[in-house]
DNA sequence: CTTTAGTAATGGTCGAACCATTATAAACAC
DNA sequence: GTGTTTATAATGGTTCGACCATTACTAAAG
């Protein structure tokens, strides 16, 4: 199954043969590696040197380690994580700003509604109605509520990504929420006001994908973040102009 | 919603100190890291230990390395190529499909060349007009030269998403681009017809940015994109019918 | 039958040694 | 003096052997 390994770098030999091996499906997702020490005789290097290529292989998602006897290197689903982690970084590194993250999920979400208002399913209307109703509750409980509100707020725009059938705007989307989430935290404050409108925004954009008006719902939704974004970078330029007093 | 907390790892602490060090910029790009052996006692910990955790930071883009005297670890910049690695592992983890990614691809070319058109500057213009000009000597030499015209057409893509002033349209472009590259090769037979047909699109896509009519530019370039994408798919189908046969 | 203690497999770490590569300096040839 | 070659040492890459920490499994104890 594995060749011995010969390279400048011998642990990358490792990391692609068993790179190879996964994504050809010789491997398959659960499937656990032999322990290190027989990896070592399999592929004849150090222990050393193959543990070099499960830390790459690890960092890729394309692997996690169990510890004690019966552990092990398994095979890991596929790697979407480090989509997100690898934007994360970008943003992290300030190469990213709010306003370039902002500006692209108002984007994104607008395809994405476009795309579910082409392909929901009454199912698919029906979940999205449930989460509705939730949201509902959840602003009639009043503002203190907000954080359950922006989870089921995010929970609706997954559905929206999901429904669209397109595993490219899950990811993405996903990508992208997750690192503009850090900022709803700083930046937002939750007022009685802004949920209503919030929740207005959603019931909206569920109501035209259920008429299948692609353009208008795409257009809501592109709006709905907007304003969120809008908000944030307000917001964040008011603390950089404090902070420039020093 | 959260990642798994191995903290008796010490490679990993000694991942989160250095990463810490980069994000934070207490180490700068193009600064050099201590050696291996400086590292290892700086961190109170084996050599090997250290190298995994270098494994990781180079996996994960943020430091590369260089062999022999007076090498070792350098700060690395942004690290975009890694969004792009991540998703390629997601393409050919079969997770994503040519139908998905060029439904994507519409879409987000769509977003650049209505962007574009909003904040192309003269400068910008003259340079679209530039890289057609090229275009257009090249589909003049005939078919035989459609690997140029395809590094052309990629370099005005390329540009749109720069004109757009969002990084993020950038490695989102660029790892969508990279990642369908492949399919070009596969699947698609240039005629001069063909090449004529998208030296059109660019024209015209350029022509609406120059008159900033940023809807008609984004539909055609979403159109652009579309031919390619129906013309690949209806030939992986082929492909993939003729397999069936096994 | 349940609980507990032991055991062995497995990943995590350590340290010392050696090899391969390369920039710099020294020696040499002209 | 200048260009070339060679030696040196710093640095990453690899190996080996040992030990520790965790954990599933098993057998003994109750």
């Amino acid at each position: 199954m594995f060749k011995a390994a010969k390279q400048n770098r011998i642990f990358q030999d490792v990391v692609d043969q068993i790179e190879d091996a996964i994504i050809s499906g010789r491997l398959q997702q659960g499937d656990t590696l032999p322990s290190e020490r027989d990896l070592k005789e399999l592929f004849q290097t150090s222990r050393g040197t193959l543990r070099e290529a499960l830390r790459v292989l690890e960092q890729k998602g394309l692997i996690e380690i169990k510890l004690g006897v019966g552990g092990g290197s398994v095979v890991k689903a596929a790697p979407m994580e480090q989509v997100c982690d690898s934007l994360d970084l970008l943003v992290r590194f300030q190469q990213i700003s709010l306003q370039h993250l902002a500006e692209f999920r108002e984007g994104v979400e607008g395809l994405v509604a476009a795309t579910a208002s082409r392909r929901a399913t009454r199912r698919d209307i029906a979940e999205l109605e449930g989460l509705l109703e939730k949201a509902r509750r959840c602003v009639a409980k009043g503002v203190s509520e907000w954080r359950q509100f922006v989870e089921i707020d995010g929970r609706v725009h997954q559905a929206l990504a999901r429904i669209t059938g397109n595993p490219m705007y899950i990811v993405i989307h996903k990508m992208v929420h997750d690192n503009i989430q850090r900022y709803y935290e700083l930046f937002l404050p939750w007022t009685e006001t802004r949920l209503q409108e919030n929740l207005d925004d959603l019931c909206s954009i569920v109501a035209l994908i259920k008429a299948g008006d692609a353009d208008r719902a795409s257009d809501r939704a592109r709006r709905h973040v907007q304003r969120f974004g809008e908000y944030m970078i307000a917001k964040e330029r008011e603390g950089s102009a404090a902070n420039e007093n020093r």
